[in-house]
RNA sequence: GGGAGUUUAGCUCAGUUGGUUUAGAGCAUCUGCCUUACAAGCAGAGGGUCGGCGGUUCGACCCCGUCAACUCCCACCA
């Protein structure tokens, strides 16, 4: 026999296992004559570390591939990466400046280099994460949205949309972030409250001839530093306040500009006062009114946030230094009327963190109407069902409803260059190669063979990602083969609802205009993980734990069951470590019961029926089957905090407290064989349906109970038996009258070790018969009598239409026995008067169903009969 | 400014088409136990007018209306 150490050791067992899986190759998949079982990895950013909504986004998807791998399904979960454009290359940036290296001095392929680079360096820490977490990845499929393949696949698909005449370039208003210097789409802008200032200024008025005239106009704004941009006075035509000003001009603050006074309806007359500066170069609504109404554009900024030459002052002065610096002089100078403080939304970059500029620019960007058609079908119909049920189905509609279309270029070098080269006279063609875009060019280019210059811009990372359901099977780049058959649509997508749109809804649309089919049937939102107090991870906040550390700490099943336990789908998981610290005793209670039923070995006593014990091992047999059932409703419905909740209170309370307390041998008792065999049967049932949530300990277990061949991580389930609904009920009984003649002895204050008499006044006789033996023992009764009437001097304790006296050689305290009857008379007093009073209403006589009646005259009955012998009890005393 | 969601025990949450005992679980709390698997434990206990108000119904935690608080998403009013 193994020596078992004091507690469960998870650093120990873990990495044993793992290597033994991967030995194996439990995990590698390949297609076969089963169904298959798909999931792709949401990609974490290449250089990024997995912080606790990974944690929680993997441990479910390792819940549900395991559990498919076990229930006859080819299960397949291929791990992977994002190359993450925009926040990689920022990170890059950053360690250059930190080497003392300017990107701008560096050429392309030299930065590419570095970038490859830090990629390997720290890529691959994500992966040895998704390792100790105990993932069942197939590590065969580990996927990279840069892979050849899969750029290749990236602008095979660039080259498809445009030729479709969905992809288009050219000069919009998109958002600019000034510190990536790149273009962003609209979901990567995050809008805060912020509490800013609106700044009055007066501009001075000229007539068309230059002279002045006597009053001036004042404008409120919030962007002071922009009003050199300015090329318009906007007014209500119907502002009285205004209309003389017909043809008159306003001069430009400080830089002394004429700029025409226009009228039109969209100037609201109540907000400032009634007149808008209009600055066409950095607003997207003052851009509208500028196409317009014909007005020039006049962009003050420079692409790093500085105030261009255009501006004409503080030239090369950062947009928030130069705010400060203007409203000085204008304040100085008389133009600043007045300011008040007020309550506006800034856009922020998502990645860089840095306020976002609109600015007009020339980029490519892919129609949306088009795309969203077939995607916003896929999920009312309810080909993609999305769990939790409705909460995100309308969030998903209206989006796609309003789509506008998406900005895909960006001003980066990490990432799918597009596959677009210009002449020198601008001209623009598209292809997959150089050669392949001449070719498009055709008879344009015809005879020209100076060479073409590339599009220096690289794409959205999500015009890559929104690929990863087909191109980790090649399905982009060898369309149709037979894994992708296979593989796609694959069973379910675990992520989390913040990228709903960046990468959800585009999925759905690529995979309706490549597949013709959905790439997933279910998709499952976790909620966002925060910090105790609700507040956000973050780095600055400190309060993100290191996942290793964790791992460390509770082992990783305890860290996948604290993450699980208080995590219903699609809510929020405030995350305390005392969860983990549930889950590592969890850990600790299994091998404990391990320890127990090991030291049975060589302790076992022949069969010899009837058996005392025989009771307690139908019943657990039946109670197996119950939770097993219990167990696949849960799963079915993406409960999976909630099955993790029924297999806990099944192994520690009904297995543990229940169970094994009842077939536990006295102190140097020998335990019944089959029992024994029994025992280590429902064990290992337990650590299957355990192992999903906590797979390291329950193969540990798994292999400990008895020297087995084969795995648990690969064991199939059996099917679920039916249930004796009688013997459970019996053991509902047995828990019952234990708990309820404990809690008498607690009160006569007892101790446990202090024998009893137990006399039993049923009901119903039967009943006790088949528990009598078990009751006895787990209350610690030397002996059971059945009685008819109350017996003298013992202890009294009512149960339903049950009754018990215990009797004892010690002197007892007689406690509050009187306080608790005539508590539990008041108690059922109400209960009565509520069933009467429906049974006494004859509308409910008329009009509820009889069997809901039936019930009613059934808990009056009942009732009625406790309150017997509750008052039989009270009377005796 | 629109839209969605949440509100049940001190905390985190269940509560399945309105009727099974005038509401359940885990954690926390309290009481008693170091009982030969487990003090990282065992045995018990207490704790809620189901956010407020109104309605529908024989009957409401559940359906409807309304108010309040919180959360999230979307939106170009300077």
């Amino acid at each position: 026999m193994i020596a078992l150490s004091k507690n469960y050791v998870p650093a120990e067992v873990e990495d044993k296992w793992y290597q033994h899986w991967l030995s194996k190759g439990y995990f590698h998949s390949t297609p076969d004559a089963r169904e298959s079982y798909t999931v792709v990895i949401p990609p974490p950013n290449v250089t990024g570390v997995l912080h606790m909504g990974h944690t929680l986004n993997e441990t479910v998807q390792d819940i549900l591939v395991r559990k498919a791998r076990m229930s006859g399904f080819n299960a397949c979960w291929v791990p992977g990466s994002d190359h993450a454009s925009i926040a990689t290359e920022s990170k890059v940036v950053q360690m250059l400046k930190e080497k003392g290296i300017d990107k701008n001095t560096l050429s392309r392929e030299a930065f590419l280099e570095y970038a490859f680079e830090w990629k390997e360096k720290y890529g691959g820490i994500i992966y040895n994460q998704i390792a100790k977490l105990g993932c069942s990845v197939d590590w065969s499929r580990v996927s990279f949205t840069m892979d050849d393949h899969y750029y290749k696949a990236v602008i095979k698909v660039f080259v498809d949309l445009h030729k479709k005449g969905l992809i288009y370039r050219g000069a919009r208003m998109i958002n600019w972030d000034p510190a990536a210097k790149t273009a962003l789409s609209d979901e990567e802008v995050e809008h805060k409250d912020v509490q800013g200032k609106l700044y009055y200024l007066q501009y001075k008025l000229v007539d068309k001839d230059g002279q002045s005239l006597p009053q001036g106009i004042t404008i409120a704004t919030q962007r002071p530093e922009t009003i050199m941009g300015d090329t318009a006075i906007c007014v209500n035509p119907e502002d009285d306040r205004y209309t003389q000003l017909a043809g008159a001009f306003a001069v430009v603050p400080l830089i002394d500009r004429r700029i025409p006074i226009i009228f039109d309806t969209y100037v609201d007359q109540a907000f400032g006062t009634g007149a808008l500066k209009v600055t066409p170069a950095h607003d997207i609504n003052d851009y509208n009114l500028g196409l317009k109404h014909n007005l020039a554009v006049v962009d003050t900024l420079n692409e790093d946030g500085t105030l261009s030459a255009a501006a004409q002052i503080y030239v090369g002065v950062d947009r928030f230094t130069a705010r400060k610096k203007i409203i000085a002089e204008l304040h100085e100078k008389g133009f600043l009327v007045k300011e008040e403080v007020y309550q506006t939304r800034v856009g922020y970059s998502q990645r860089s963190g840095a306020v976002v500029e609109p600015r007009i620019s020339t980029q490519w960007f892919l129609k949306m109407k088009e795309m969203a058609g077939p995607a916003l079908k896929a999920v009312v119909e309810g080909d993609i069902s999305i769990h939790p049920g409705e909460k995100f189905l309308a969030t998903y509609k209206y989006w796609l409803e309003n789509v506008k279309d998406w900005c895909i270029s960006r001003q980066l070098w990490w990432g799918q260059q597009i596959p677009a080269w210009y002449d020198a006279a601008g001209n623009c063609y598209v292809g997959e190669t150089e050669a392949a875009a001449r070719d498009a060019g055709g008879a344009q280019l015809a005879g020209n063979n100076a060479p073409l210059t590339r599009d220096a811009d690289v794409l959205d990372t999500w015009f890559s990602s929104w690929l990863w359901p087909m191109e980790v099977f090649n399905g982009i780049t060898q369309p149709g083969n037979a894994e992708l058959k296979y593989y796609y649509p694959t069973k379910v997508l675990v992520t989390g609802q913040d990228i709903i749109f960046f990468w959800v809804a585009r999925m759905v649309m690529a995979g309706m205009e490549y597949e013709k089919q959905i790439p997933f049937h279910d998709v499952y939102f976790t909620g966002m993980v925060r910090d105790k107090q609700g507040r956000k991870m973050s780095k600055s906040l400190g309060n993100s734990p290191d996942l290793l550390n964790l791992i460390d700490n509770y082992g990783a099943d305890a860290v996948r069951f604290g993450i699980m336990i208080s995590s219903p789908a699609g809510n929020d998981l405030l995350f305390d470590e005392s969860s983990l610290e549930q889950g590592k005793f969890f850990n600790n209670k299994l091998w404990n019961a391990l320890k127990l039923v090991k030291n049975w070995e060589g302790r076992q006593a022949l069969t010899q029926a009837p058996l005392p014990d025989s009771f307690a091992v139908s019943w657990f047999e039946n109670r197996l089957e119950e939770a097993k059932a219990t167990l696949n409703l849960q799963m079915s419905q993406f409960k999976l905090s909630e099955a993790l909740k029924t297999i806990y209170s099944l192994i520690w309370d009904d297995f543990c407290s229940w169970y094994l307390e009842w077939v536990k041998p006295g102190f140097e008792e020998l335990i019944d064989v089959s029992v024994q065999g029994k025992t280590v049967g429902f064990f290992t049932d337990l650590m299957q349906l355990l192992h999903p949530f906590m797979p390291f300990i329950t193969e540990e277990i798994y292999h400990l109970l008895e020297l087995r061949s084969g795995d648990l991580c690969v064991q199939q389930f059996a099917p679920v038996q039916a249930t004796n609904q009688a013997l459970l009920q019996s053991g509902k009984l047995l828990k019952d009258a234990v708990t309820a003649i404990r809690d008498a002895r607690n009160k006569a204050q007892l101790k446990p070790k202090e024998e009893i008499e137990l006399h039993i006044q049923p009901a119903d006789k039967d009943q006790y018969a088949p528990i009598e033996w078990l009751l006895a023992k787990q209350v610690n009764a030397r002996t059971v009598t059945y009685t008819t009437a109350a017996v003298p001097h013992g202890i009294g304790v009512v149960m339903g239409k049950d009754k018990f006296y215990v009797l004892t050689d010690h002197p007892i305290q007689s406690g509050n026995q009187k306080e608790d009857l005539l508590k539990e008379q008041q108690h059922l007093l109400g209960f009565l008067a509520s069933v009467e009073k429906k049974l006494n209403n004859e509308r409910f006589v008329q009009n509820a169903k009889p069997e809901v009646i039936e019930l009613e005259r059934k808990k009056k009955a009942d009732a009625e009969a406790k309150m017997k012998v509750i008052a039989e009890s009270l009377a005796v005393m």
